[in-house]
DNA sequence: TGGTTTTGTGACAGAAACATAACAGTTTTA
DNA sequence: TAAAACTGTTATGTTTCTGTCACAAAACCA
């Protein structure tokens, strides 16, 4: 499962390093903005999972970047925590009435700032921060690699495992063979779309060796489901 | 118990409140220097627990200080931790065996940096953290530098025991090859990531002289675990 | 129903990941 | 200072996994 990315949106460059290197540190992928512009062309073009934005920036400011990922179709449901150097209550109440999912004030503890991304990302990619999944009977325990079936050990080869993780985390939505393989192969890896049949099949052997209904569900001309 | 006390000796404001606000953020207590002088009069009047000291310092530099810290009757026992901000340095420090117990290069990982803390502390103040790791019939005394498995002793090389001591740190977590060449090997030494095969292979042929199971979990794709 | 589209699946060859032994250079120990 | 222990690399063998194809089965549609 690849690593969550970060958005990283800020000016001054040493802050920047700062935070970049201590979020890799943690096993975050980073990709970084120096200003509003580039922070709204690659919230849309690299998929992060999450976004630390600046309140102060040059030309446009973080709270109207933050206005508009939160206005975009696109990037609505990116959670977004704001850095900011001032403490003043108003900035506060503004920047979560803008959208802002959570918000910090500068200096921060780098560990507490961990933490607070990690509190957001376990919402949205509980497999990649090493969680439990739970689905039924079905458990999968991300930090330790395992998958069990009603109690019995299931052994899955790499890809089944991704495979899986996101169904799980897709908490039953219908995911199209197209988004299978851009989560699980990754983006820029060309296979045959039919492909994902032939793994979906042997996820489901391996789900259903020691009995127990087929938890995946076909959706002709969609996709498939867990559930 | 009281906190530790940690002597931060830095002579750049910002670098320093970073540092400090970060140990802070950790529960330590910290004491602030500027310089060497200051740096030598509150090692001894202080009595703080560790030091982290800067290579670069005005007036006298950050090995000076840290060699007049080892020959001092009161200091000698003091752990330091050097920052130096360029790898070449970090040579130097080493080559010059300057009696620092630790050294990181900047920018470093405020987690990694933390974490070399606590494990310097650990030497000195043992009783903050249990120091026996166990996991079923394999024991690891910290203290001692002994690993025993079902009564028989065993005995590891530097190498595999540190790699056995990350594993019982991660409780059952999947660490990749990069984890562990990060936490085994240091983080700027390069080294090819096969090697952790081979020591991988090394411990396991050592965990398993006296019989029982191979306790390594070899995940595909992913790295290795205990358990 | 018959034809068409979509999905399921076994087989297979090639690729990738891993295990292990051997080795040469280095460090530590006695 | 010689012997022993340790390290990192390489080469080779082994296992496991992958992606594709071909054909079978199922679902859909008129």
């Amino acid at each position: 499962m690849s690593a969550p990315v970060i958005l990283l949106v800020e000016d001054e460059p040493s802050q920047r390093a700062v935070l970049s290197y201590n979020l890799k540190a943690e096993g975050f992928d980073v990709v970084e903005a120096v200003d509003g512009e580039e922070a709204l062309l690659l919230a849309s073009e690299a998929q992060p999972d999450l976004c630390l934005l600046d309140w102060m920036l040059p030309h446009v400011s973080g709270l109207e970047v933050c206005r508009r990922l939160k206005s975009g179709k696109q990037t609505r449901e990116l959670p977004i925590i704001m850095l900011s150097a001032r403490s003043e209550e108003l900035d506060k109440v503004r920047g979560l009435e803008t959208g802002a999912d959570d918000y910090m004030v500068k200096p921060y503890s780098v560990a507490e700032l961990i933490a607070r991304v990690r509190k957001e990302l376990r919402r949205t990619r509980p497999a990649a921060l090493g969680e439990e999944l739970v689905y039924e009977d079905i458990l999968l325990d991300a930090a330790s690699h395992r998958v069990s079936r009603a109690g019995h050990n299931i052994k899955l080869g790499p890809t089944e495992f991704r495979l899986l993780a996101c169904f799980l985390e897709a908490q039953g939505r219908v995911l199209s063979r197209e988004q299978l393989l851009d989560r699980v192969w990754g983006r820029d890896i060309y296979v045959d779309t039919r492909t994902v049949d032939v793994h979906i099949g042997r996820l489901r052997k391996a789900l259903m060796q020691h009995g127990g209904g087929d938890p995946l569900r076909t959706v002709r001309g969609a996709g498939y489901a867990l559930g």
